[in-house]
DNA sequence: GGAAAAGTGGAACGGCCTACCCGTTTTCAT
DNA sequence: ATGAAAACGGGTAGGCCGTTCCACTTTTCC
């Protein structure tokens, strides 16, 4: 709610303050080269990769984002919001089960979607403030579904917040090796993951079926990752 | 058991056929630098960051080995015979549940207590032929740890071999971000798929705790995975 | 003990990436 | 319309990575 409050209205998106339109527009075919390529390859694409893919110059690149941080925190704030939205989704449900295991499988899907989200929401950027924001502001919102839903007797009273993060990691990793290969691989594992969360008496949906022995055989052939520089 | 039945006898280990002493020296060096290395930094390691931790010079490593797959396939020939070793034991214990449980946390420790290693087994090396033979060694042997643990009444009749390769990747991903700083968390990921293969009834040991706040939090800092290049 | 064979490491090369600088083009306000 | 400021993109330098070639050293074997 306290996002971009300026005077200018008729930005419907972000924008950046006083850019000068061909520099504003440039700016958005980056983000969406960026966006693009993150989605498909995770964080680790070169960013001359990205200047070419958005058809400008490195320096504009560097110019508009110094860092690839930078650039990360720009591209998936909308993804943060998504996310911080999902908490806010779940505790709107009354049943506090369905909306704990809604948001799991909402996040995990979110992951599935993007393999650039998938490393973001399971690593940390410390220096790119909008995304971290948005992401304490989840986490608040977690510890009061967990606490809902232990409430309600569904959730086993050993969960606890730690153990998203553990699932994020894990998910991250099955996502990045079968994204292409076996891409419902994931439900597979948030299905029995949440079988592992919950209490003796709950009643769960079926499993999803697993991929099959082919598609986990392309799957662990394909494992190509680029791989985030440890960079600055 | 019928791997090295050459009539040279004084190989204890793994050695190659005529090679001079010097240059077997020197094979053994770089075959434990490439060891450490990809221990600790999984198998993205550069080559030449090999040579020069194993003393010898960039074109004594490419003349050895010719491709990474190939040092690969020597680095990891003895934990992939420590890899299909366990699927006898677990074969061997009078208890079908307990034999696969403690198979999967072995294999799982494996992975835990080398980076490299948990990426092995979390793809496939088709050119690595010795590694490859143990893996459907392995596989068949996990066929059968399974029928068994289904057939005494413990384990989920949904479980499929598929889903240790799931398990895996998972656990691929969680060692890769906590090795250095939550190196316990990949028992809390096992502990709860477990429970999630078990059928209601069975009794499971107690959960391993999950890692503290800033711990998980310092893990999501460190992420730093160079990770394979889409090699040959 | 000496020559041939086997092995060695460094230099050179091409590819890819990042960071920086600089001459040119575009925009915007007057 | 026009000039200054802003933005542009390409070129260059520096760093790794992996591969190949070549003059030199060591081992082996007779």
């Amino acid at each position: 709610m306290s996002r971009s409050a300026d005077p200018d209205p008729p930005d419907d998106q972000q924008s950046e303050a006083g850019l000068r339109a061909d520099a504003e527009r440039n700016r958005v075919r980056i983000l969406a080269a960026a966006r693009r390529l993150f989605a498909g390859q995770g964080l680790g694409v070169s960013m001359a990769c990205v200047a070419r893919e958005a058809g400008v110059g490195k320096a504009t690149l560097s110019r508009r984002f110094a860092s690839r941080e930078e650039l990360i925190n720009a591209v998936f704030a909308d993804r943060m919001d998504a996310y911080a939205a999902a908490t806010a989704r779940a505790l709107a449900d009354p049943d506090p089960w369905r909306g704990f295991t809604g948001f799991i499988e909402t996040v995990c899907a979110m992951q599935a979607a993007d393999r650039g989200f998938a490393d973001v929401l399971a690593r940390s950027f410390p220096s790119a403030k909008a995304l971290e924001a948005r992401r304490a502001e989840a986490y608040e919102g977690f510890l009061e579904i967990i606490a809902r839903a232990q409430a309600g007797g569904h959730l086993r009273d050993d969960f606890t917040a730690e153990d998203l993060v553990i699932l994020l990691m894990a998910n991250a990793g099955v996502v990045a090796a079968t994204a292409e290969a076996a891409p419902d691989a994931w439900r597979r594992l948030v299905g029995q993951m949440l079988r592992a969360y919950a209490t003796p008496g709950t009643p769960l949906p079926p499993l999803t079926p697993p991929p099959s022995g082919t598609a986990v055989y392309r799957a662990m052939l394909r494992i190509s990752r680029p791989a985030p520089g440890s960079g600055t």
